[in-house]
DNA sequence: CTGCAACCTGACCATATGGTCAGAAATGGA
DNA sequence: TCCATTTCTGACCATATGGTCAGGTTGCAG
């Protein structure tokens, strides 16, 4: 009782990791209430009643789950520098984000259930995500005014960076249906996105 | 017996019309598996029985819905006329993608929905898909070729303009929250669009 | 080795949900 | 008006699902 948040014990640190594991697994392919307590137990090899003994409810997991997302999804945009080279900021933006859509798709699918359902679970959070950009916003607005950027509406350069990237995490089916085999849809979408920001940032 | 197709009584028009607008409702914000039929009942105005008497399940609600969507979702690609100009082709494509998006943001989402659950109910149509957009691609192609557009892949502009105009819909909760209130994100949107897709495609 | 705490389970419960059905109510043509 | 057809309903059913619990099993400190 003096520790109060991390897994204490070793068991505990196992089955709590492969819980989300498989709620992750569940959660981004099936949605909230698409998702079953069986179908998580059984993907995590565990009984029912043995989820339940480690997580106070499906809610407590999905929260669980949701709950550091958003911050990792941010991330990347967190690190764009006000005092490097506007085009390789953005640009590396871009190319991180990317990135992050390849390593992480089945989060980029939990988070996009979540909005598609209008971000019940996540609506205390939006503000946060607001400032955040709004931050960035003005970074990028001071960079055209310094005339090192050419004239975007910061915000929707932003929403476009994220439409852009995530949509092949989000839209993996179709991406691969419309490519047909043979096709590193991630490579193509890096030297893609590289050519399309390029251009569009261009005094 | 002898006419199949079209519902045959006005109330039968009526009623059917009602369900399916209130299961677009119900399944573009809550995912197949998160709606249900008393949900939809409810919205409709009609009891679950009810309901059944004009559906023969859940499944052929749904179903319906999805039928003719792909085809509805498509009509703006097919449009594409490669006899115009390449750039006012591509922009006019922006822009009537952008409106859908506006127009019919629950039959956006809910296609967004199925496509993040693997399209498990739309596998069959995907082939489809891919024809018309290989069918489309092979024009911008032959446009660049000839000089007329800048080199893009034309697969992976296809998806920008997809990705882009659809982000609009599908993630709304977060565009509001993020742009704040006093804004019409169509709008503007509609501006960036057609810089962005200017800038892209100048030669 | 022992005993206590941590871990786990089968059996069970309440509710939600898709779907059925016998028959009542409305509709509309003759 | 009459009655066959269409439309609609309350009551009901089977199953799925989130969750509980009494008690069994295992791990580990002393």
């Amino acid at each position: 009782m003096s520790d109060n948040n991390p897994a204490r014990t070793r068991i505990q640190r196992r089955n709590r990791k492969a819980i989300l594991e498989a709620a992750l697994e569940v959660f981004s392919a099936q949605g909230f209430r698409g998702a079953t307590l069986d179908q998580i137990a059984a993907e995590a090899g565990l009984s029912k009643p043995n989820l339940l003994y480690y997580f106070a409810s499906k809610e407590a997991i999905h929260a669980e789950l949701l709950d550091g997302l958003l911050d990792t999804w941010l991330a990347p945009l967190r690190e764009l520098n006000p005092d490097g080279t506007p085009q390789d900021e953005i640009l590396g933006y871009v190319r991180r984000k990317l990135e992050m859509s390849r390593a992480m798709p089945r989060e980029s699918r939990l988070f996009a259930n979540e909005m598609l359902q209008g971000a019940p679970r996540l609506t205390e959070v939006l503000p946060k995500l607001k400032a955040l950009v709004d931050e960035k916003a003005e970074i990028i607005r001071d960079w055209t005014r310094a005339g090192k950027l050419a004239p975007v509406d910061p915000h929707h350069l932003i929403f476009a960076i994220w439409a852009l990237t995530q949509h092949y995490a989000d839209f993996e089916v179709q991406v691969t249906a419309v490519l047909g085999p043979g096709h590193d849809p991630y490579d193509e979408a890096g030297a893609f996105l590289d050519m399309l920001f390029t251009r569009l940032l261009r005094i």
